[in-house]
DNA sequence: TTAGACTTGACTTAAAAAGGTCAAATTTAG
DNA sequence: CTAAATTTGACCTTTTTAAGTCAAGTCTAA
Protein backbone atom coordinates (compact mmCIF):
# COMPACT_ATOMS: atom_id res chain seq x y z
CA UNK A 1 0.00 0.00 0.00
CA UNK A 2 1.64 2.96 -1.02
CA UNK A 3 0.43 7.08 0.46
CA UNK A 4 -1.45 7.43 -3.19
CA UNK A 5 -3.53 4.53 -2.71
CA UNK A 6 -4.59 4.70 0.99
CA UNK A 7 -5.73 8.38 -0.52
CA UNK A 8 -7.49 7.39 -3.02
CA UNK A 9 -9.10 4.62 -0.78
CA UNK A 10 -10.20 7.12 1.55
CA UNK A 11 -11.38 9.20 -0.76
CA UNK A 12 -13.66 6.90 -2.51
CA UNK A 13 -14.75 5.21 0.98
CA UNK A 14 -16.78 8.72 1.28
CA UNK A 15 -17.87 8.71 -1.88
CA UNK A 16 -15.75 12.24 -2.08
CA UNK A 17 -14.84 13.33 -6.12
CA UNK A 18 -11.21 14.37 -6.40
CA UNK A 19 -12.38 18.00 -7.36
CA UNK A 20 -13.95 18.07 -3.76
CA UNK A 21 -11.12 16.80 -1.99
CA UNK A 22 -8.66 19.07 -4.36
CA UNK A 23 -10.58 21.89 -2.90
CA UNK A 24 -10.39 20.84 0.61
CA UNK A 25 -6.85 20.79 0.54
CA UNK A 26 -6.23 23.60 -1.70
CA UNK A 27 -4.58 22.27 -4.87
CA UNK A 28 -5.31 21.81 -8.01
CA UNK A 29 -7.38 18.32 -9.11
CA UNK A 30 -4.91 17.32 -11.85
CA UNK A 31 -2.36 17.41 -8.73
CA UNK A 32 -4.12 15.18 -6.72
CA UNK A 33 -4.39 12.71 -9.60
CA UNK A 34 -1.01 12.78 -9.42
CA UNK A 35 -0.50 12.41 -6.23
CA UNK A 36 -2.76 9.37 -6.14
CA UNK A 37 -0.72 7.72 -8.54
CA UNK A 38 2.05 8.35 -6.58
CA UNK A 39 3.90 10.75 -9.44
CA UNK A 40 3.80 13.86 -7.17
CA UNK A 41 4.16 14.31 -3.23
CA UNK A 42 2.12 16.11 -0.96
CA UNK A 43 3.42 18.72 1.45
CA UNK A 44 3.50 17.42 4.31
CA UNK A 45 1.26 19.62 6.37
CA UNK A 46 -1.20 18.11 3.94
CA UNK A 47 -1.24 15.29 5.87
CA UNK A 48 -2.77 16.63 8.65
CA UNK A 49 -6.03 18.23 6.84
CA UNK A 50 -6.09 14.31 5.51
CA UNK A 51 -5.76 13.14 8.65
CA UNK A 52 -8.67 14.98 9.81
CA UNK A 53 -10.85 15.25 6.80
CA UNK A 54 -11.11 11.08 6.91
CA UNK A 55 -10.52 10.48 10.72
CA UNK A 56 -7.68 8.51 10.32
CA UNK A 57 -4.05 8.06 12.27
CA UNK A 58 -1.70 10.83 10.92
CA UNK A 59 1.31 8.57 12.11
CA UNK A 60 0.04 6.02 9.17
CA UNK A 61 0.10 8.63 7.00
CA UNK A 62 3.42 9.88 7.77
CA UNK A 63 4.93 6.20 7.77
CA UNK A 64 3.37 5.73 4.25
CA UNK A 65 4.77 9.15 3.17
CA UNK A 66 8.36 8.75 3.98
CA UNK A 67 8.30 5.26 2.57
CA UNK A 68 7.39 6.69 -0.54
CA UNK A 69 10.33 9.26 -0.07
CA UNK A 70 12.52 6.05 0.34
CA UNK A 71 10.96 4.42 -2.54
CA UNK A 72 11.46 6.67 -4.94
CA UNK A 73 15.50 6.72 -3.50
CA UNK A 74 16.52 3.26 -4.20
CA UNK A 75 13.79 2.31 -6.66
CA UNK A 76 16.27 1.71 -9.66
CA UNK A 77 18.90 0.65 -7.34
CA UNK A 78 19.53 -3.13 -7.81
CA UNK A 79 20.80 -3.47 -3.91
CA UNK A 80 17.83 -1.36 -2.81
CA UNK A 81 16.72 -4.46 -0.39
CA UNK A 82 20.41 -4.69 1.19
CA UNK A 83 20.78 -0.87 1.28
CA UNK A 84 17.51 -0.46 3.37
CA UNK A 85 19.34 -3.26 5.91
CA UNK A 86 22.08 -1.27 6.32
CA UNK A 87 20.59 1.86 7.06
CA UNK A 88 18.54 0.23 8.96
CA UNK A 89 21.07 -0.99 11.00
CA UNK A 90 22.66 2.58 11.04
CA UNK A 91 19.20 3.89 12.67
CA UNK A 92 19.08 1.41 15.30
CA UNK A 93 23.23 2.02 16.04
CA UNK A 94 22.31 5.94 15.86
CA UNK A 95 19.66 5.80 18.08
CA UNK A 96 21.64 4.33 20.68
CA UNK A 97 24.36 6.20 20.66
CA UNK A 98 23.01 9.57 19.87
CA UNK A 99 23.85 12.67 22.02
CA UNK A 100 20.66 14.08 22.28
CA UNK B 1 29.44 0.51 9.84
CA UNK B 2 28.61 3.81 7.19
CA UNK B 3 30.48 4.77 4.20
CA UNK B 4 32.94 7.19 5.82
CA UNK B 5 33.76 4.80 8.09
CA UNK B 6 34.42 2.27 6.06
CA UNK B 7 36.40 4.80 3.78
CA UNK B 8 38.78 5.57 6.91
CA UNK B 9 38.69 1.98 7.66
CA UNK B 10 40.09 1.13 4.42
CA UNK B 11 43.13 4.33 3.94
CA UNK B 12 43.70 3.80 7.14
CA UNK B 13 44.54 -0.37 6.63
CA UNK B 14 46.82 1.00 4.06
CA UNK B 15 48.69 3.76 5.81
CA UNK B 16 47.55 6.20 3.48
CA UNK B 17 47.00 9.65 4.68
CA UNK B 18 43.41 12.00 3.14
CA UNK B 19 45.69 14.38 1.66
CA UNK B 20 47.19 11.39 -0.72
CA UNK B 21 43.51 9.57 -0.85
CA UNK B 22 42.16 13.07 -1.65
CA UNK B 23 44.72 13.60 -4.36
CA UNK B 24 43.73 9.83 -5.66
CA UNK B 25 39.73 11.20 -6.24
CA UNK B 26 40.92 14.94 -6.57
CA UNK B 27 39.16 15.96 -4.11
CA UNK B 28 40.36 18.73 -1.38
CA UNK B 29 41.52 16.97 1.66
CA UNK B 30 39.00 19.06 3.80
CA UNK B 31 36.23 17.60 1.71
CA UNK B 32 37.60 13.86 2.17
CA UNK B 33 37.27 14.90 6.21
CA UNK B 34 33.49 15.52 5.84
CA UNK B 35 33.17 12.26 3.79
CA UNK B 36 35.28 10.15 6.65
CA UNK B 37 32.75 11.82 8.78
CA UNK B 38 29.69 11.41 6.70
CA UNK B 39 28.68 15.33 7.21
CA UNK B 40 29.15 15.38 2.99
CA UNK B 41 28.39 12.74 0.42
CA UNK B 42 30.97 11.58 -2.59
CA UNK B 43 30.12 11.38 -6.03
CA UNK B 44 28.72 7.84 -7.14
CA UNK B 45 31.40 7.82 -9.70
CA UNK B 46 33.99 8.06 -6.64
CA UNK B 47 33.34 4.61 -5.61
CA UNK B 48 34.34 3.51 -8.40
CA UNK B 49 38.03 4.66 -7.59
CA UNK B 50 37.72 3.83 -3.86
CA UNK B 51 36.88 0.24 -5.20
CA UNK B 52 39.82 -0.17 -7.18
CA UNK B 53 42.17 1.75 -4.80
CA UNK B 54 41.52 -0.72 -2.06
CA UNK B 55 40.66 -3.85 -3.98
CA UNK B 56 37.12 -3.79 -2.12
CA UNK B 57 33.67 -4.78 -3.52
CA UNK B 58 31.83 -1.93 -4.89
CA UNK B 59 28.40 -3.51 -4.52
CA UNK B 60 29.50 -2.98 -0.79
CA UNK B 61 30.64 0.66 -1.50
CA UNK B 62 27.15 1.29 -2.97
CA UNK B 63 25.21 -0.63 -0.22
CA UNK B 64 26.96 2.14 2.37
CA UNK B 65 26.28 5.18 -0.39
CA UNK B 66 22.49 4.48 -0.92
CA UNK B 67 22.48 3.34 3.03
CA UNK B 68 23.74 6.57 3.93
CA UNK B 69 21.15 8.48 1.76
CA UNK B 70 18.21 6.24 3.37
CA UNK B 71 19.38 7.77 6.67
CA UNK B 72 19.62 11.15 5.85
CA UNK B 73 17.00 10.89 4.77
CA UNK B 74 15.01 9.46 8.00
CA UNK B 75 17.11 10.00 10.44
CA UNK B 76 14.98 12.93 12.06
CA UNK B 77 11.87 10.35 11.78
CA UNK B 78 10.21 9.32 14.86
CA UNK B 79 8.64 6.32 12.91
CA UNK B 80 11.81 5.60 10.47
CA UNK B 81 12.57 1.98 11.46
CA UNK B 82 8.72 1.73 10.46
CA UNK B 83 8.87 3.70 7.07
CA UNK B 84 11.40 1.29 6.01
CA UNK B 85 9.23 -1.68 6.43
CA UNK B 86 6.52 0.02 4.45
CA UNK B 87 9.57 0.88 1.82
CA UNK B 88 10.34 -2.32 1.74
CA UNK B 89 6.71 -3.75 0.78
CA UNK B 90 6.67 -1.43 -1.47
CA UNK B 91 9.89 -2.66 -3.05
CA UNK B 92 9.11 -6.63 -3.19
CA UNK B 93 5.59 -5.19 -4.32
CA UNK B 94 7.15 -3.30 -7.30
CA UNK B 95 9.73 -5.94 -8.18
CA UNK B 96 7.12 -8.31 -8.15
CA UNK B 97 4.58 -6.08 -10.11
CA UNK B 98 7.46 -4.32 -12.30
CA UNK B 99 6.62 -3.31 -16.01
CA UNK B 100 10.01 -3.91 -17.24
C1' DT C 1 -23.10 10.58 -27.37
C1' DT C 2 -21.92 13.71 -24.30
C1' DA C 3 -21.02 15.51 -19.65
C1' DG C 4 -18.42 14.93 -15.87
C1' DA C 5 -14.43 12.63 -13.83
C1' DC C 6 -9.97 11.59 -14.31
C1' DT C 7 -5.21 11.42 -16.38
C1' DT C 8 -1.33 13.18 -18.58
C1' DG C 9 2.39 16.10 -20.51
C1' DA C 10 4.57 20.38 -20.74
C1' DC C 11 5.82 24.02 -18.25
C1' DT C 12 7.14 27.21 -14.20
C1' DT C 13 9.65 29.31 -10.28
C1' DA C 14 11.52 29.33 -5.79
C1' DA C 15 14.02 26.81 -2.74
C1' DA C 16 17.19 23.30 -1.53
C1' DA C 17 20.82 20.11 -2.32
C1' DA C 18 25.07 18.70 -4.51
C1' DG C 19 29.61 19.06 -4.49
C1' DG C 20 32.83 21.37 -3.54
C1' DT C 21 37.02 25.21 -1.74
C1' DC C 22 39.83 27.48 1.62
C1' DA C 23 41.78 29.08 5.80
C1' DA C 24 41.64 28.92 10.62
C1' DA C 25 41.39 26.02 14.72
C1' DT C 26 42.29 21.78 16.82
C1' DT C 27 44.33 17.24 17.63
C1' DT C 28 47.98 13.96 17.74
C1' DA C 29 52.58 11.85 17.42
C1' DG C 30 57.24 12.12 18.15
C1' DC D 1 57.00 21.84 22.08
C1' DT D 2 55.95 21.70 17.27
C1' DA D 3 54.96 20.12 12.86
C1' DA D 4 52.08 17.38 10.37
C1' DA D 5 47.46 15.67 10.07
C1' DT D 6 42.87 16.36 10.66
C1' DT D 7 38.59 18.83 11.59
C1' DT D 8 35.50 22.55 11.19
C1' DG D 9 32.95 26.68 9.66
C1' DA D 10 31.89 29.87 6.29
C1' DC D 11 31.19 30.39 1.86
C1' DC D 12 30.27 29.53 -3.24
C1' DT D 13 28.21 28.09 -7.79
C1' DT D 14 25.60 24.92 -10.38
C1' DT D 15 22.17 21.53 -10.67
C1' DT D 16 17.92 19.33 -8.90
C1' DT D 17 13.82 19.00 -6.59
C1' DA D 18 9.51 20.63 -4.77
C1' DA D 19 5.19 21.72 -5.55
C1' DG D 20 2.46 23.12 -8.27
C1' DT D 21 -0.69 24.94 -12.73
C1' DC D 22 -3.17 24.41 -16.88
C1' DA D 23 -5.11 22.67 -20.93
C1' DA D 24 -5.71 18.88 -23.82
C1' DG D 25 -6.80 14.15 -24.06
C1' DT D 26 -9.03 9.90 -22.34
C1' DC D 27 -12.51 7.09 -19.78
C1' DT D 28 -16.80 5.90 -18.12
C1' DA D 29 -21.76 5.70 -17.18
C1' DA D 30 -26.17 7.07 -18.18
Amino acid sequence: MTLGQKIKELRESKGMLQRQLAAKLEIGDGFLSKVEHDQKALKREHLNSISKIFDYPLEELESLWIATRIYELVKDEQSALNALKVAEEQIKYGKAHAKV
